[in-house]
DNA sequence: TTAATTCCCTGTGGTATAGTAGGAATTGAG
DNA sequence: CTCAATTCCTACTATACCACAGGGAATTAA
C-alpha cells in the first residue's frame, strides 16, 4: 500500500479545516470528532502539516488550525508526498539502481511513477472538496 | 511504497526464466547468480508463482523452473497481486468503507486505483521483455 | 549412489504502522 | 488572575510486514 491512514487521514483533514475554518481556527478536537479519527494520531499528522507550511496552528484557548494557502493552490500529491515521504509506488525509481541500465523492469516503474506523480499533481484540494475528480483522459 | 521487492523481484524472476528457459527447466541458483539477489528469498517468491500457476516447478538434478504460460499471456497486474496481494494503493477503494458515501476523498483513490489497475494490466510480460513500455496516451 | 535441485517449516533483526500517554506552553474568557 | 481549552513535544507500545537465513525432507538425473 503506497498509501497509508497517514496520508490519506492528513487530506480528510486539511479538507476539514479549509470547510470549517472561517476566520475562527478549527480545534483539532472537532476534526477528530467529525472524521472519526483519534485525537492523538491527528496531532502527529497536523504536526507535519504545520511544518510544511500547509496550515497555521494557533494556541491556546478558542485556537486552532486555519489553512495557510488558498485550496486551489495545494495538491494532493503535495500532501501525500509530506506525510507519506513520497509518491512512488516502488523504490527503484530513477537511475539510482547499479542494475537500472541492465534492468528491463525499470522503465516500467519509472512510467508508473510518472503516471501517479501526474494524476495527483494536477488535482487540488479544491478539486476533491468540489467532487471534481476524473481522469483526464 | 505499494510494490516491494517481493514484487519486483517476482516480476524479474520471470523475465528470467522467460529468457533462459528453452527445454531445460531453469534452476534458482542461476537465476539468483543472475539477478544477484538471495536464493533463499527468491524460493519464498517463487513458492507464490508455482501455486498461482505462473511457472511449474521440476525437481531432482537438473530441475528448475519453466513458464507455464506465455509471456504475451501474463500481464504484470497478475503478476504483482499473487506476490503484493493487491495493485490498490490504499487500502479504503470500493464502497466497504462506512463513510464512503461521505468521503469527498473516496473518489480520488477509486481512480487512481483504476488508472494503475488499467496501465498494469495491459502491459505483458513479454512488453516489458521486449521494452515495449510506454503510456498508453 | 550421489549431487543437485525443489519444497517446506521455522526463526530473526529491522522498520513502519497506527496509535496511546503524559505533560509543558500558550492564550482567550470569566 | 485564574481556569479551561488548546497546541506542541517526547516517549512508549503492540502489531505486522520486509528481507532474508537455516535446516532438512523429498525427488530425480547422471
Amino acid at each position: 500500500m503506497m498509501i497509508s491512514t497517514k496520508g490519506r487521514y492528513a487530506l480528510r483533514v486539511m479538507i476539514d479545516i479549509a470547510q470549517n475554518g472561517g476566520e475562527a481556527p478549527v480545534s483539532l478536537h472537532d476534526v477528530a470528532k467529525r472524521q472519526e479519527v483519534s485525537i492523538k494520531y491527528l496531532e502527529a499528522i497536523i504536526s507535519m502539516l504545520v511544518k510544511a507550511g500547509f496550515v497555521d496552528g494557533f494556541r491556546g484557548k478558542s485556537g486552532g488550525y486555519l489553512l495557510k494557502r488558498a485550496p486551489e493552490e495545494i495538491t494532493v500529491k503535495e500532501i501525500i508526498e509530506t506525510t507519506e515521504g513520497t509518491t512512488a509506488p516502488v523504490a527503484c525509481t530513477g537511475t539510482d539502481c547499479p542494475r537500472h541500465s541492465e534492468c528491463l523492469t525499470a522503465p516500467l516503474w519509472n512510467e508508473l511513477d510518472k503516471m501517479i506523480g501526474d494524476y495527483l499533481k494536477n488535482i487540488t484540494l479544491k478539486d476533491v472538496m468540489e467532487g471534481k475528480i476524473n481522469r483526464n483522459i
